[in-house]
DNA sequence: CCTACCGATCGGTAGG
DNA sequence: CCTACCGATCGGTAGG
């Protein structure tokens, strides 16, 4: 199925108020209402309500796992061996993801459960393997004495438990801008990671 | 209402199912057929649906009220003005205000939006009050030159979004007990807001 | 706690 | 994108 603009609208109009209210509890018609047709003119656009849903977690993944290669090609070009700026990088590019679109951010974190097995499967896959990625980075870390000794598996879930609390209060109009934001989320991540100043 | 051994045993299921499925995706025979009674038979232990979130929600948050009011007398007896300590035992008793309920504390956490407005209100007024404790408290010590200086209500933030994502994989019969979970996390968000080793 | 039942709303289809 | 409609399921009530 192609990406067409008015597919794109109700993808953004669900995600707000699947934000909002969560997927169970939005109906196809308040989808609808929000964009001025009936509710079963949504078929045009799409097969089913969880199709939406799909294509907006689907998306706010690949954002992620876009933002992860891009923290690592950053990282690779300041020096391979340097965990702390690896983990600086990546912390930068995850907030920026969030910012980027909280809705969909957010959509993606919390509602995941709403998806059938097959789909809830492989998205949970997917998040397993960004979390790897972020342990496995942590656990070098420590291996090379960059960070202080901890567990690096409870480390990583507080590691993320405090980014993604960022889709949960975010606003666009906020007093913080997505740079002020990111640069608060590195300094309190790699100071929990690290023993003392360098 | 009273609270009977069976409505409570309604609660704990339902605590189950929500926490599992979210409070919308999960219809009053899901939390019957639990029980192994009729859908119908709830409503003699139970006036709505709602009021059965709104006992979970009710309790976790009693809870967590409770937690930091035993870490403010746990503190006391230290020292008063021993900024570390105090967040150290804040952080402790969240933790175990957690592990004590899982079920509840994750409903509490991620259902409070599925609550009519009233009842919705109150809820996010009292976690506000909460999260007041937490930001002056972190306020208060970096004023001392006790914690590293950054954005408080940021930082708020990063400590309860890493904290609260304990819900989301904490299983009592899980690889940690409670109270190594609270040494890590004490140990993470201490080092996170001061600058070095004391 | 059960059986029998209610109106409302749900996601989705047919046919234009 | 609309009107008209469908079967299924929802939360909840009556009466025992």
């Amino acid at each position: 199925m192609v990406e067409t603009p008015r597919r794109r609208e109700i993808e953004d109009v669900a995600s707000d108020l699947f934000r909002e209210h969560g997927y169970a509890a939005t109906s196809v018609r308040d989808i609808a209402r929000a964009l001025d047709i009936q509710g079963a003119s949504l078929y045009a656009h799409v097969a089913s309500k969880e199709d939406v849903l799909w294509a907006i977690v689907d998306r706010a993944a690949t954002r992620f796992e876009a933002a992860a290669a891009a923290a690592d090609a950053r990282a690779a070009a300041d020096g391979p061996g340097d965990h702390v700026a690896r983990l600086d990088a990546l912390v930068r590019t995850h907030v920026a993801a969030i910012a980027e679109d909280v809705d969909a951010a957010g959509v993606f974190l919390g509602e995941w459960r709403s998806l059938g097995p097959d789909r809830r499967a492989v998205i949970l896959e997917r998040r397993d393997a960004y979390e790897r990625r972020l342990r496995d980075l942590i656990a070098d870390g420590m291996a090379t004495g960059a960070f202080r000794m901890t567990d690096p598996a409870v480390a990583t879930t507080f590691v993320l438990g405090a980014l993604n609390a960022i889709a949960g209060w975010y606003h666009q109009d906020g007093r913080l801008s997505p740079d002020r934001i990111a640069d608060h989320a590195a300094g309190f991540v790699v100071s929990a990671l690290t023993d003392g100043p360098t």
